[in-house]
DNA sequence: CGTTAGATTGACAACTGTCAAAAGACGTGG
DNA sequence: CCACGTCTTTTGACAGTTGTCAATCTAACG
């Protein structure tokens, strides 16, 4: 029991704000399982900026998460243009695109020097079957890449584009919140462009809408450093506050 | 090895194009497990117009597949206003939605008389640990539906309006073609309404996009009812065919 | 046959995309 | 440490598309 809670520690650690902590951590877990656990995760692999954990057409035989870092996932059209996914922060897990075919959709690119862990999918698997609970904990986080999908639906269903990115930015500082960054003052890891293709406008419609925030006094923005001046009335403007509803009708 | 075949066609009649038949039927299957199989699911469920499966804030417990009919998915965002999260017609799975939570984020809501097959969530687990094979299987169902999240997004990030319009009927074709129904002759089971909401835009805008495309002679459509004329053009049009390059440039 | 919800069409303003140029940030090498 | 070149970002002007408001038309249903 003690040599349990050391290693639990020690996973802790390591792992401190890693949404597979959610994996490695279930109820009712014992020493073997986590020795098991431990030796799943490659752990801390750097990744330099631009570089690729995996490409369109590759077979997905991991799954990854960043300790550090940042990446986006991008899709390519049958047009043949590139198509923003997602933008993953530390702790978010990445890879599960095509687990319904077994081959990647998406390519997962650095935006900036990263670490990553790497558990292959094939011994989560049987190591998850082993597990009580942890094929549970499994579907969860599963699940919250789910969510995260609908949320971009959520902001690309948005008509008016200062909504959506004032939407992003908002979405964006509960996710540095959730690592233990400052939501409120945090630089970007992504360019104008790419964030343009997250939110399907031009690049030229994210800057002057950025502007448009600054001069309302809602954040401050140099370059790639954000900082939210007003977290409320940046909030209100996600939320469709303004352009319809008179304010604060429905709900709140 | 006869009772397992006779068990096996019988799966097979009931539900033909379900897409648990990929859960239900993967190698290796022995016909106690079949059986196992056969009572977890109830089967055919009539659901009328308008009814719904389950409510945004209900605990998860269940999956659904409709066997007949249409659904369609709605969230409700902060600001109040309903988000169409998706279409599923028969044999597309549902429920899926707050596997991260536990909780649904959505409602599933019959768009026409339906009948459902219903897999209680906490059941199919368990099977899904004893059952060699039906845990990647049912890894792989819930990549599908990533995939249908991710083809959803690709569609909202198109700027142009006939061209997610396009894409939208394209894609519409191709999933009843999956599921043996004519490809080119349709009755939508959605308003314009919720196909505007589905793709981000004003209801007048889809009406007009549909116009367009019957007087360029792409499709025909007399209210709900579409018929695709030109698949091959509606297919250029889907992938941006128009507005920008040169006809067939890049791939294909 | 009347009533109602859904769909189409028209007019107009606003937003956003496109093209173009300038300004700023960043890294490299002197 | 500064100068240079490149990439990113901002800003401007303008046209096109789309959202909004409003009226008409159609279809479904009682």
């Amino acid at each position: 029991m003690n040599a349990v809670s050391l290693d639990l520690a020690r996973l802790r650690r390591s792992c401190a704000h890693c949404s597979l902590r959610q994996l490695c951590l279930p109820g009712g877990i014992d020493a073997g399982a986590l020795a098991q656990l431990e030796q799943l995760v490659r752990r801390t692999r750097p990744v330099r900026r631009g570089e690729r954990l995996y490409r369109i057409g590759e077979r997905l035989n991991a799954v990854y998460v960043a300790s550090a870092g940042a990446f986006k996932t991008v899709s390519v059209s049958e047009s043949g243009e590139e198509q923003l996914q997602g933008f993953h922060l530390p702790g978010e897990l990445m890879g599960l695109d095509g687990l319904g075919e077994g081959v990647h959709r998406c390519e997962a690119e650095a935006l900036v020097d990263a670490n990553v862990c790497e558990v292959p999918l094939e011994q989560l698997s049987t190591v998850a079957l082993q597990l009580p609970g942890l094929h549970q904990q499994l579907l969860r986080v599963i699940g919250q890449s789910l969510d995260r999908d609908h949320d971009h639906a959520g902001l690309l269903v948005r008509r008016q584009a200062n909504e959506r990115i004032a939407l992003f930015l908002h979405g964006l500082g509960e996710r540095y919140a959730r690592i233990g960054e400052d939501p409120y003052r945090f630089r970007l890891p992504m360019s104008r462009e790419d964030i343009a293709r997250y939110l399907g406008l031009a690049l030229e419609t994210v800057s002057r809408g950025l502007t448009r925030l600054q001069e309302d006094g809602v954040i401050s923005a140099r370059g790639r450093l954000v900082e939210i001046a007003d977290p409320k009335e940046l909030a209100r403007l996600a939320h469709g506050g303004d352009g319809g509803e008179p304010a604060q009708r429905g709900r709140l």
